[in-house]
RNA sequence: GGUCCCGUCGUCUAGUGGUCCAGGACGUCAGGUUCUCAUCCUGAAGAUCGCGGGUUCGACUCCCGCCGGGAUCACCA
């Protein structure tokens, strides 16, 4: 049995969005699975698609979701170089051996001519096949025109390991080019000779190929080469469940999501989730379980739909399940934008995610803070808005009293009679959480009123926000000096 | 258009001939937890299993047809 070898062979041409990452999650969790090796390569033979910075944007997600490869194009390997720009060499030692055993010849026609055929085919409403044209006595091939492959058209059946036993017709198969007339090889051509050259033993993308697999396998049998195992995933759809997802369906790539607070344990859950599951019931997946479990035949066949409410849920769960001190190490640096600067790439003032008025605030107060808003918090980017008052004085808006369902139907000069009393009592208090709900609860029934009244109106006062963390705890984080303050302020107002 | 793939609650899915008048999760709605938001708990609504034929004592599960969706038909990957 040969070492399990996978990879995650992109083109440099964009950003990685949540779909095209999750072929790499799979690849990367069989190898892990089996012990192997995850094999990062570049696939840059097209120069003029290429997007500045996207290799260090791939790298950069790959990295920070935690699939870490053995070997690619900046670490190096056995099989290095792992850049197909880079292995020309390869590509143009495997085309002899074509040409000399008949299976390859140069391409005589301009693409004009081809053009033609095809327009001349499609007019005929039959399918366009180049081999029907293939010349008779093709020019010896001196690079300046393409190469291409003398295909042996036959039936095939195929077992892919996700799609199950495939088939198709020999009209499938036809003469394509294996090297272009820029002396690049396609993609067709190249990936063939790298998989075979790097050893992988198995081959794992997007659905988008598989029409293309009866070529493969015509090419492999000329080439020789052992077929390895393969998998073709459906693609991930978008919010319409229709189009694959794609950046221009506004798609947020895996970075964009890093930089809004989401945690690589909830991307990745969720990412292996979408179109695939154990069989039993269970929704959360640690890393070390998905390697454990992971398996390409119960990949789902059919295209998932992206739901972001799904995700969402997912990270706040991931968000709860952290302890402090890990959680409170992960809000302070927003990481860096690598590769490609997004339009919408959001304002680079804050360096992490607590909102600027905390920064003169201890450690220890920040988690405290933390502490408090664990449960409710979804995203990192939702800091500031959740933790403002723990940091500044908001402004007494006297619609939070006057707009609340229980406040709103007493007068202001009772409202501030109880007020009057929380102060006197709060004066007294050592501000532990202990002795404040204990006075808190004297507070009721010196009162008479319901903590639905009585705690609502508190609440407001000092933290002049619509909502909060429960009283008592968020008033032993402000503090007495902050709490009093506060009262104060909201009793001039009343 | 040719070829290939897919089709279970709004969404992600369990389900490989009977235990399914279809189970779980997200979302939604209602109730509970000393206040709000959230968490957590409980409950509810929500799928004639794309449609129509077969096969079978019996089909979501097997077969055929249809419809719908997707992929692909480049000197892109």
């Amino acid at each position: 049995m040969k070492p399990v070898r996978t990879r995650f062979a992109p083109s440099p041409t964009g950003y990685l969005h949540v779909g095209g990452i999750r072929t790499a999650l799979f690849a990367w969790l069989l190898a892990r699975q089996a012990g192997g090796a995850f094999v990062l390569r570049f696939e840059d033979t097209d120069k003029k698609r290429e997007v500045e910075g996207s290799r260090e944007h791939l790298i950069k997600s790959l990295l920070t979701l935690g699939l870490e490869y053995d070997e690619g194009p900046d670490i190096g390997g056995p099989f290095a170089p792992y850049t197909q720009s880079e292995r020309l060499q390869s590509y143009q030692t495997w085309a002899q051996v074509l040409i000399d055993t008949g299976r390859a010849y140069a391409d005589p026609y301009t693409s004009e001519e081809v053009q033609a055929f095809r327009e001349q085919a499609q007019a005929e409403k039959k399918p366009f096949l180049y081999r029907n044209h293939r010349p008779e006595n093709p020019p010896k091939w001196d690079g300046s025109t393409p190469l291409r492959f003398k295909s042996e058209p036959k039936d095939y059946r195929w077992e892919d390991a996700i799609m199950g036993e495939s088939r198709a017709g020999a009209e499938a198969v036809d003469d394509f080019i294996l090297i272009k007339s820029d002396g690049f090889p396609t993609y067709n051509f190249a990936h063939i000779i790298d998989d075979h050259e790097m050893e992988i033993t198995h081959v794992i993308r997007g659905q988008e190929f598989i029409s293309s697999m009866p070529n493969y396998l015509n090419l492999y049998e000329a080439l020789e080469f052992e077929i390895p195992i393969l998998a073709h995933a459906p693609h991930v759809l978008g919010p319409d469940g229709k189009k694959k997802l794609g950046k221009r369906d506004g798609a947020k790539d895996v970075l964009d999501y890093i930089r809004d607070g989401y945690l690589p344990e909830a991307l990745v859950n969720f990412i292996a989730s979408l179109g695939w599951n154990d069989g039993t019931e269970q929704e959360i997946f640690t890393r070390e379980e998905l390697i454990e479990k992971f398996s390409l035949e119960r990949v789902q066949r059919s295209g998932a739909r992206f739901d972001e409410d799904r995700l969402l849920w997912m990270n706040g769960h991931w968000i709860r399940s952290l302890n402090l001190d890990e959680l409170y190490a992960r809000t302070l640096v927003i990481p860096a934008k690598a590769g490609i600067q997004s339009v919408d790439s959001s304002r680079s003032d804050h360096i992490s995610y607590w909102p600027k008025e905390s920064e003169n605030y201890p450690e220890s107060y920040k988690k405290q803070v933390l502490g408090l808003i664990q449960e409710r918090l979804k995203y990192f980017k939702e800091i500031p808005e959740l933790t403002a008052f723990f940091f500044e004085d908001l402004p007494v808006n006297r619609e939070l009293i006057d707009g609340n369902k229980q406040l709103k139907k007493f007068e202001h000069a009772e409202l501030k009679g109880w007020l009057e009393q929380a102060k006197a009592s709060l004066q007294e208090s050592d501000f532990s959480a202990a002795n404040l709900t204990e006075r808190l609860n004297e507070l009721l029934e010196a009162t008479g009123q319901k903590p639905g009244v009585l705690f609502s109106l508190i609440r407001i006062a000092t933290t002049q926000a619509p909502f909060s963390p429960s009283l008592a705890e968020t008033l032993a984080v402000l503090g007495k000096d902050t709490a009093l303050r506060r009262i104060d302020a909201q009793l001039a107002a009343l």
